[in-house]
DNA sequence: GCTGAAATCGCCTAACG
DNA sequence: CGTTAGGCGATTTCAGC
């Protein structure tokens, strides 16, 4: 099972550095209960087994001007793996596209984007996305406003399997 | 304009600590070619002006045992704002949803989900989602597999819209 | 008003037990 | 894992542009 390595220790100093990831490691161990030099170990060690992935200030996209966010839900032509990927591989491309998902089902690729404006959007959407090879459709949603926008990991939920597999 | 007060130097303050929210104030410092007091002068100011939300470890669900990524497109019954408030208020305490965002559309709300395995989300599905009051329909898309995941704001369009405008 | 320089304080981070 | 200790960064103060 993934995550048994990890002592609670180990679980408290994600969940603390998920919460502030600029938290300095004195604070993070005083949290955690152990003092700076493990704390850190622990830290590095976290990092470099790939359980932090990096540490990323959280900006506000209106406040630099992105007043516009899209779910585009694109279907491809073409399936097969040559296609699927040369699809991801221009989604990479696009700066407007900050995720793309392959679904199950009938939609082959859900595309979260943001843009300054709709007609910035508009256009991407025609010159760039619906135009762009091996598309078959795409549809659009507007986001009419954020209800959550939680970044990570539910550590209440970590915590819990935690315990129950003790 | 949003975004407008900024100067350059600003932009890049916020560029880099979005690339790397863990660099020490020295090093932001000697990347935007500024000494350290007035950089973190800077930092503060664009923390208390709401530019930066907070900082956070991007933390990897995977090696965290969160296997499954599901989007769930909720429609509901009645979209008076008295209800869709009480369906946004219910999705911030369900901790396997991330993200909740309005639609415009057919779909009221689309969810994004993390769980440990199927059967947790099909829990969660069947108890939570689809019994809550006002829920008329959901249908949800598993994620086959994730092409892109980009935190936060894509800073070339920052920085084209700030040439443009000059 | 900003910036930069100097000084203090606190943190980071080795080495060792 | 904790303690010690040296070096570096953070942060305030103050002067200059």
């Amino acid at each position: 099972m993934a995550g048994a390595k990890l002592d609670e220790i180990d679980r408290r100093i994600l969940a603390e550095l998920q919460a502030d990831g600029r938290m300095t490691n004195v604070e993070l161990a005083r949290r955690v209960g152990i003092s700076a030099p493990p704390c850190l170990r622990r830290v590095r060690t976290l990092e470099e087994q790939g359980y932090v992935r990096g540490y990323h200030a959280d900006i506000d996209p209106r406040a630099l001007g992105f007043e516009v966010h899209v779910f585009a839900m694109v279907r491809l032509i073409s399936q097969s793996e040559r296609d699927l990927s040369a699809f991801e591989q221009l989604a990479r491309g696009w700066t407007l596209v900050r995720e793309c998902h392959m679904l199950n089902g009938e939609v082959d690729f859900i595309l979260k984007c943001v843009s300054p404006d709709l007609s910035t959007f508009q256009r991407f959407l025609t010159e760039e996305l619906t135009a762009a090879p091996n598309v078959a459709s795409v549809k659009t949603s507007l986001v009419i406003r954020g209800a959550k926008d939680e970044p990570g990991v539910p550590f209440d939920v970590v915590e819990a399997r935690a315990r129950a597999s003790a």
